[in-house]
Parts: structure tokens; sequence; C-alpha cells
RNA sequence: GCCCGGGUAGCUCAGUGGAUAGAGCAGAAGUUUCCUAAACUUUUGGUCGGAGGUUCAAUUCCUCUCCCGGGUACCA
């Protein structure tokens, strides 16, 4: 996709050429294969057709630029044409101005976006699947910010229903009066304890009414829930909440105080802040007053048992009220859709959700549309897959799962003991503890970022994330190898004042320029895509390119001053793109490894 | 049944019509008198689930089919 001096004069000296050459054409360069002689690469084939035939559209190119100031040679293959640039014109458009490059990185079209993200339930602590969902949402607010949108993050934090209820439930029975303070417990771990706890009391008595009862045998244990003790007596403190019964609301606001807390530290561990987080106790009524509009509209229908629907075609009639005029999940989505639309008049909204409620946004977005609001075209689900375990799928009610907090304590002590065999005398516990949260967290984040969010991803808990190869860290490390050098250089004093980019350049030099040529399209293609697994591969890509640089091409030590110099500018430009690609990840990079 | 994902190396995954399908891990063999070896080099490993089709060119697009996952509530 980038675009050199040379690509644009072969556009113009291609549509003169040829007669039916659009003179709009954009000819974009491409990488040029590790095993082919070349900086960068132009695929004639896509032009081909307004130049007779492939070769013919070659053959062109290569008469035009081998006559080219900025060229060296050219190599025709077939219709691809592997350019090699003279080092100043490569240098260029490239690493002799990081900041400019870095800069093209920017949406034509600036848009408010608002992203909402985590929606986790007070009911338990957080898990491995809300630490995907978080950093997908984290990382994808930033990359839309990083070309320009203005992006609004929220949260909604399910903090009613009959699940939150469970927990309460559990903890008058169990509880004995403990708090976080009594029992040195994170708040979100102790109530999650007690959801826990609920499930093994409420198996305990279903199995025994199955024994007493074994002509249930087929009814399944949600459909026994109102059978058992405990199961009225949730339901009817679901019931006694709703009619704001003051002791309910008083455990109820104190043990979600407990998981508020908790949550600020899983969040500020991430380095995650929502610039709203709205609570579905206080928006779980809304909605039925669009549901009356659209009765009126004709967009929905009531059906002979009094409940109200949406007529979706291929996916269905949808309930959008309970016979007994209650609302469902779909309800509250509108009702909250609207609200964020009204408190932040964004021109797109996304939800990070998992791939599990493809088709619940599907029909929410279908419902929208068809109430009338122009802004309905541009909603959007971010869906992702599960993440599983060895042993099969995480259970929050089984206690099965792989907990964020710890996850992210035993990231940064492996991180941590690895930064303290490696560092220098004199470096302080506090930095070396700094460095290992930094790359743990950022080995953690980069392993979910990686993969494409569509994927059902296995996690081992055993073999956790690892710090090498192709991992965030082997990233960080390139950097840290950066600063080092810088460091050295400044302490030598080396004068970096003055480059000059014409002189002869070596094989690694040249091939981390011309990849960085490419830095600004994968920022644009992953901002288009919602999507930071590109921009994680390239920045892969960019690293090892300057592993293979650092490995051949000595800095510090180079043949002369000026080339000492150049090489410099080199790594510090590599290091400013490396870094803005990592922030934009929301991944952080330590000052030494 | 219907709808939506996925199936690419032993494992985890890239690859949105272009060159001989890539990377990491795992396996094999090497590289520290020299800026950080969390690195680098070499190497083993593929009927891109299967069958048709579209075209100069298909892992990529279309059709059929097989396997895996999810969804298909007056749950959220």
């Amino acid at each position: 996709m980038a675009t050199f001096s040379i690509t644009t004069d072969l556009a113009a000296h291609l549509a003169q050429k040829f007669e039916r050459f659009p003179a709009d054409t954009v000819i974009t360069a491409e990488r040029c294969p590790a095993e082919m002689q070349g900086d960068i690469t132009i695929n004639c084939f896509r032009f081909a057709r307004y130049c007779g035939s492939p070769v013919a559209a070659a053959q062109a190119a290569v008469d035009f630029l081998s006559t080219h100031p900025d060229v060296e040679s050219v190599e025709m293959i077939k219709a691809f044409v592997n350019v090699t640039l003279k080092p100043a014109a490569l240098f260029r458009a490239t690493l002799a101005n990081p900041a400019e490059l870095m800069a093209q990185a920017k949406t034509a079209a600036p848009t408010r976006i608002l992203i909402e993200y985590s929606a986790p339930n007070t009911n338990k602590p957080q898990h491995l699947g809300h630490v995907r969902n978080n950093t997908l949402g984290m990382s994808l607010a930033a990359l839309l910010k990083r070309v320009g949108h203005d992006v609004i993050q929220i949260n909604l934090v399910n903090d009613r229903g009959i699940h939150i209820c469970k927990s309460m439930i559990a903890y008058q029975r169990f509880g004995n009066g403990v708090t976080p303070e009594s029992c040195g417990m994170k708040g979100d771990h102790l109530v999650g304890k007690f959801y826990v706890d609920y499930n093994k009391a409420l198996n305990a008595e279903i199995n025994e009414l199955r024994r007493q009862h074994p002509e249930w045998a087929d009814r399944s244990n949600d459909d026994l829930f109102l059978e058992t003790e405990l199961g009225t007596a949730t339901q009817k403190m679901l019931r006694d909440w709703e009619t704001g019964d003051p002791a309910v609301r008083e455990l109820w606001q104190m043990m979600n105080n407990w998981v508020f807390e908790g949550f600020a530290d899983t969040y500020r561990a991430m380095g995650i802040e929502f610039d709203h987080t709205y609570l579905e106790s206080q928006t779980y009524l809304l909605g039925k007053d669009i549901v009356a509009r659209g009765l009126e509209q004709g967009v929905f229908s009531k059906r002979a048992d009094g409940a109200v629907i949406a007529p979706l075609g291929k996916m269905g009639d949808k309930v959008v009220l309970r016979s007994d005029g209650t609302s469902v999940y779909i309800t509250q989505d509108m009702g909250t859709t609207l609200l964020k639309y009204d408190d932040y008049k964004p021109q797109a909204m996304i939800w990070v959700v998992g791939d599990e409620q493809n088709l619940h946004f599907q029909m929410l977005f279908e419902i929208m549309k068809r109430l009338g609001y122009d802004w309905a075209a541009n909603l959007y689900h971010l869906s992702y897959g599960m993440v599983n375990l060895p042993s099969g799928k995480m259970k929050s009610r089984e206690g099965t799962v792989v907990d964020a907090d710890d996850l992210f304590a035993k990231m940064t002590d492996l991180a941590t003991i690895a930064c303290r065999e490696r560092a220098a005398e004199g470096v302080s516990e506090e930095e070396i503890r700094e460095r290992g949260r930094i790359i743990g967290m950022g080995a953690l984040k980069f392993m979910l970022l990686k993969f494409n969010a569509k994927t059902t991803m296995m996690f081992d808990p055993e073999a956790c994330v690892r710090f090498d190869g192709d991992t965030g860290p082997y990233i960080q490390y390139a950097c840290a190898r950066i600063q080092s050098i810088a460091r050295r250089a400044a302490e030598r004093g080396i004068d970096t004042t003055t480059v000059d980019w014409s002189l002869p350049a070596a094989p690694e030099e040249k091939s981390l320029a011309a990849l960085t040529a490419f830095y600004p399209d994968v920022l644009l293609l992953a901002a288009e895509r919602r999507d930071a697994a590109p921009l994680a591969e390239y920045l892969l890509d960019l690293a090892k390119s300057f592993n293979r640089f650092y490995r051949e091409c000595p800095v510090l030590n180079a043949e002369t001053p000026e080339l000492c110099a150049r090489r410099l500018a080199i790594c510090e430009a590599t290091r400013a793109i490396l870094t803005d690609g990592l922030a934009t990840m929301t991944i952080e990079v330590p000052t030494a490894m």
C-alpha cells in the first residue's frame, strides 16, 4: 500500500503512455519477498488491464523506473517489478522522517465512536474471558484514537438480577459477617466465593430432591430451581430488591461496593479508564417506552397471548415485551442503546461481546433500524470467541476459571524473576518489579491480541504465556536494546545532529527501512477492520527485522562516525515506531530488560 | 432442521485473487574476546478438510459435501 515518489511518478507516466490508463490510479508499493533482489515490489498485474497485457505493463514500468533518479536497479519477474532504491530515496520516505511517517496514519473521516466493553457481573471476579474482552476493547479504543477518531469508552455493569441475589443469599446464610477487610480478601473474590458456595448448596439440594422424587428425572436443574428452598428464597429476594426492601438494598449496596473496589484494581492493572460506567440497576427499566412507540409505528405487534413481538423475517419473531408486560434482555438493550446515543451522540457504536450473542445483536441492530434511527446503520458487534482451557470450558459456577488477578500476578511474577536474573548491578528492586509488571502484562495482552478476535482460543495455564518467540516481550526487547544503545551513545557524547542518509546501506538497514514504509497502512487497515491483530503481526516483523540489523550492523562500533550517526538515527526511528505500535495495543515498554 | 463461525506443519496461529503457502513453539545442528543470547543462523516438517466450478492466476471467490464450535427462550 505504501507510496513512494517513484510510485506516484510511475502512475503519472503510465497515464500519459497508455490512453486507457486512468489518471487517478494509485499505484502502491508492496513488500518485496526476502529471497528476491529489491527493496519494494510493484505488482503490475493490478493495472495490467489498462496496458494491454501484464508483460506490457511491467515492461513499461521497468523502462520508466530504470531511468528514475531514485532508482538504483530494477528486476522484472513475470509482471512483478522489484525495485532497488538508492538509500537516500528509501530512507527519505521512511526512517529519516519517522514523525512524518507515523502521522500519515490518520483517517480521512474522523468520527465519534462509542465503545462498550467489559460489562462484568457483580457476583464474581473477572476471569480470563473478561481479560480477553477488556484487552480487545481497550486496544480497539486506542487504535481508533490513534488514527484520529473521537472515542468514548463505556462500561455497563450488570449489578442486579437473580444471579446477584445468589451471592447475597449465600452471604446471609454462610457469611458470618465476614468483610474483605476482616478476611484480607479482595472484595470481588469474596463475593465470588459466595456465588460458588451458593451453587454448591443449590446442587446439593437439587440432588436431594432428585433422590426423593425419581419421577423428576426428566426435569433440568434450571427447571427444578423453584422447587428448592434456596431457589424460592432467592426469587423472593429479587422481588424484595425490586420493591426496594431496605435490608435487601443495604446488603446489595454493601456487597456491590466490595466488588466495585475489586474491579477497580483489576482495571488499574490493565490500564483501563472508562469515560463512564452505566449500572444496569439504573437502566434495566428502560426500553418499554420504545416498545410503546414501536407498536404505534407498526414495527412491533401484539401477539394473541399479549406478548409484544418484533417480526424479524428470517431471524424469526423476537419477543420484546413479555405477556405480563415485563421487559426482556433486548428491551433493556434497546433502551440503553438509545440512552448512550442521547448521552454522547456518537456516529457509531461498538459492543465488545462474546460470539454467543451474535444473533442477539443482529436482532437489536435490525430493530433499531426499523425504529427509524438513521445512526443504527453504524452499530457494530465486535464478536470474539471463547477462551477454553485444556480441561474444557471455563465455568464460573464450578469455579474452574482462570482468575484475572491471579493471572496478572503470575505473569508479573514470572517476568520479575527473569528481570531480576538479568538486571545490571545497582538496579533497584522497585525498578525490577516495574519492569516485570510491564513485561508480564505486555506478554498477556499481546497474546490475546495476536489472534484474530473470532478464533476460539485455547489457553494452557501450565504453559502460561511465553516471553520468547512471537510475543510482546520480543518486541519490548528490541526497544530495550535500542534504549541501551541510546544511553551509551549519550554517555559517549556521540554527535547525532546531522545524518547523511545517502551513505551506502547494508541489506539489513534497507529491509528495515522498507518495512517501516508500511506502518501507516497497517494502522489504517487495523482500524478499518477494528482488529489489532494485523498490527501485532506487523510489529513482530519489524522487531525481527531490527534484530537482524542489530546482529549484522554495529551501531556504536560502526566503521565511521557518519555511519554511526546514521545507524543511531535508524535505531531511534525504529524504537519510535515500535513504541507507538505497542502503545496502540495498550502495551508499555520497559526502560531495560 | 435452520443461521453464524472455524477446519492451513506435531502444537498454537498468520495469510481478503498473485511469485516456490508463512511465523512462533516443539525436534535437529550451530552462534557470546564485539552495542543486552528474552537474541541470531541453518534445518526437519503441508494432498491449505474433501469434490466440482469461475480465470491468465484460487488457501483466498461460487456450489455441493464432511467434521468441530456457537446460536436457534416470555434467560442474560
